[in-house]
DNA sequence: AAACATTTGTTGTAGCCTGCGACAAACCAG
DNA sequence: CTGGTTTGTCGCAGGCTACAACAAATGTTT
């Protein structure tokens, strides 16, 4: 018989348990003392005492006297994530290519991006690329540091459920198996997670954004297509095979132009960099230097271009009106291309956004621009890849040091 | 310090949640043997023994010697549930109130619905007739009967988390506290869980309909109003204040009609009864009637009608591939009017789909009519208030069974 | 400076829950 | 009636946390 998925616990699920919830609270929230986690957690001290105790031998964190703060008492020790784990973050865009080591904690230790023209590329070179990248700024690192995992954001369509990328349009890739080419290429073995800008952007926001906290919400990831990540009850929205979150493919105008999906009409069509661009009379693809130079009119107050603007937040707030309605989130950000636009949309759409959202949600929910930048994305391919720590700290085996590669690699 | 939501457990909480494992599996996947539970949880056999005690000693089940299928071996005792516990659901629509006595298990032991006619209403007859209906209801079920909980699925927006139907717009509530009402006017105390009708209706779906068992389902429920509910992930989604699903007002067309949420274009506007009935050209507000005569000329083969059923199709196609570009679901379920004119607009719809939606996903995405019928988001909302009592069967209070409340009543 | 109050870490015991192994019970086959 | 097989039951062991008592470290008061 198949085994049920809602199988039995034993004792060992509670440890798991609370050295999950122990250690998710210092990776989110930051150092704290012992005597703040026996309150946050509800548990003894005694239990904490353990668990900490345990934590501590695997080298996840480590303690330290605190100063004194002049209350009376024994103070308590302040219990601090090491700077020694990190999982890496990866991100493939259009136009670059970015690496970063983030600590638990989600301190970043290093982070590096290089710029690349707009063209189909070989999926080879980018994965050595990638690869070379990482091993500079590991090699960069302590040779102390301990990597656990490795999170991959791809702008374009993701099935996640066998890490493969379907379609990544201006890259020119379909049906390329990113995850496992790259878990191949990496001098040790480790896990790899992927995911569309978008679901990995959503993440940022809530662990280190302007979402931070929130239970429901939306972020729109706009570069040169228009994605969505959604956090939905605290828990990322994946769909059947991982594709959720397509919302540049939502039809929203029935005698609208031709998408490159296939369809027409599609929001991707009203909103994407392209229909700005064609809004202010511009050639499509020349990449970031031309939005630039549109941002750059548009605060120097050119009447044309604002009228552009205006006609792209009303579409703006068309579509966002239906996610809202279908979502009803606490916030959406608004990321990517969109978050540069903000200042100059925002009358536009909210006035939509006013009319179209139903009166009671449209009170509550907040439209805001993401703080974290053109890095969000990859902030948040980090937090992926340790959530598979944070859910069973003990259960991994403990990997290898990074500086540990070469004996691997020499072995082979 | 705010206590944590990642708060740590104890050895109870495994106790927990295997009872729950157990029953759920019961609930959902009827009687079974001990042997097939140890099987199916994973647990010993002296865990499930236990358990199963327990459960016995709490009245959810009892346990009947197997017939002999045969085989060697000591036969294992057939565990079922009861008839003795139940879920009390209602259900409010513009034209009609139901209410239905679902036991643990799933089956309907009884099931009531009185017509009426589409006006406006004082809430506090419905409330008494609702209340009226259900107390005669189980005034004729066995004496022995408990009821644990009230499930109350209304056409209408509702705000799950203060229990308020904040627009019902063609019974004519604004801001009714409708859980809170009935709770009162209950003559013993009793949880009140209330949603919407989609919500509801994908809980009907996924446990006892087509969508049986799948992780990610949409549920479209069309009646005079149009919305959704959503299972994603296997969890109901909400939204912030339980206002998540309101489909039927996402914007499609930027040159269509008025809404009567104060927007304009949207998808409600051209799938909805009233468009139905303006695209065969007949008048508004008819009711059910009207809807069976034109589905009656459609299956007479009426070209005119026909042809607008084409017409209704490719709008439903238009809007439902933006919901399944968001949710990337296993399959989507058309429930309430949709159901009844799926023949009539399955083709248009479907190829519309095909150009829409992704090709990745339109391959593995299901679109089906509900088998249930209007009464499944009757059955959903027995099914959530079984939920309270599935996720933590000895914690509530074992409640009084029905045939007490007079006692109560009196001593008031 | 010493005694007291307060807060917190530590240690040992008790209680809860499940796993495991041995045994008993109930069935089929011959 | 005997042997093989499957399954329920019982007692014990192991893992985990709660609880209570004690020890340690700090501020405050005398």
């Amino acid at each position: 018989m198949r085994r049920n998925e809602t199988a039995g616990s034993r004792s060992e699920s509670v440890r798991q348990a609370n050295l999950s919830a122990i250690l998710r609270s210092l990776h989110l929230g930051g150092a704290a003392t012992r005597s703040d986690l026996v309150a946050s957690s509800g548990l003894t001290r005694s239990a904490v005492g353990a668990l900490v105790g345990e934590l501590t031998e695997m080298g996840f964190v480590h303690e330290e006297r605190s100063a004194s703060d002049g209350s009376p008492g024994r103070p308590s020790p302040i219990v601090m994530p090491t700077s020694d784990h990190v999982t890496i973050a990866m991100e493939v865009l259009v136009d670059s290519l970015a690496v970063a080591a983030i600590s638990l904690g989600g301190h970043v230790l290093d982070h590096r991006r290089v710029d690349r023209t707009r063209q189909a590329r070989p999926v080879d070179d980018t994965v050595r690329n990638l690869v070379d990248l990482t091993s500079k700024m590991l090699d960069e690192l302590p040779t102390t540091v301990v990597v656990h995992g490795v999170g991959v954001a791809v702008a374009g369509v993701v099935r996640r459920s066998d890490k493969t990328v379907v379609v990544a349009p201006n890259i020119g890739w379909n049906d390329v198996p990113l995850g496992d080419l790259i878990r191949l290429a990496l001098p040790i073995d480790l896990p790899v997670v992927i995911a569309n800008d978008g679901d990995f952007g959503v993440l940022a926001e809530v662990r280190r954004g302007v979402a931070t906290g929130m239970h429901d919400v939306v972020y729109i990831s706009g570069e040169v297509g228009v994605g969505a990540g959604v956090i939905a009850d605290g828990r990322p929205l994946g769909g059947a095979a991982g594709f959720a979150g397509e919302v540049g493919h939502i039809p929203v105008n029935p005698g609208g132009l031709a998408c490159r999906c296939g369809s027409s009409g599609c929001w991707e069509t009203e909103v994407g960099e392209e229909a700005l661009l064609r809004r202010v009379g511009r050639a499509a693809g020349g990449g970031r230097a031309v939005v630039d130079d549109v941002l750059a009119s548009a605060a120097a107050g050119d009447a044309d271009v604002l009228a552009a603007m205006d006609a792209h937040g009303r579409w703006l707030g068309f579509g966002l009106a239906g996610i809202i309605n279908t979502f009803d989130p606490d916030v959406v950000v608004l990321g990517g291309l969109f978050a540069r636009l903000f200042p100059y949309v925002a009358a536009a759409m909210s006035s939509e956004l006013d009319r179209r959202v139903f009166d009671v949600v449209r009170q509550q929910v907040g439209v805001l621009p993401s703080g974290l930048g053109l890095d969000g994305p990859l902030l948040g391919a980090a937090e992926w890849a340790w959530e598979q720590v944070l859910a069973d700290p003990a259960g991994a085996e403990p990997p290898l040091p990074w500086c540990a590669r070469t004996l691997i690699v020499g072995e082979v």
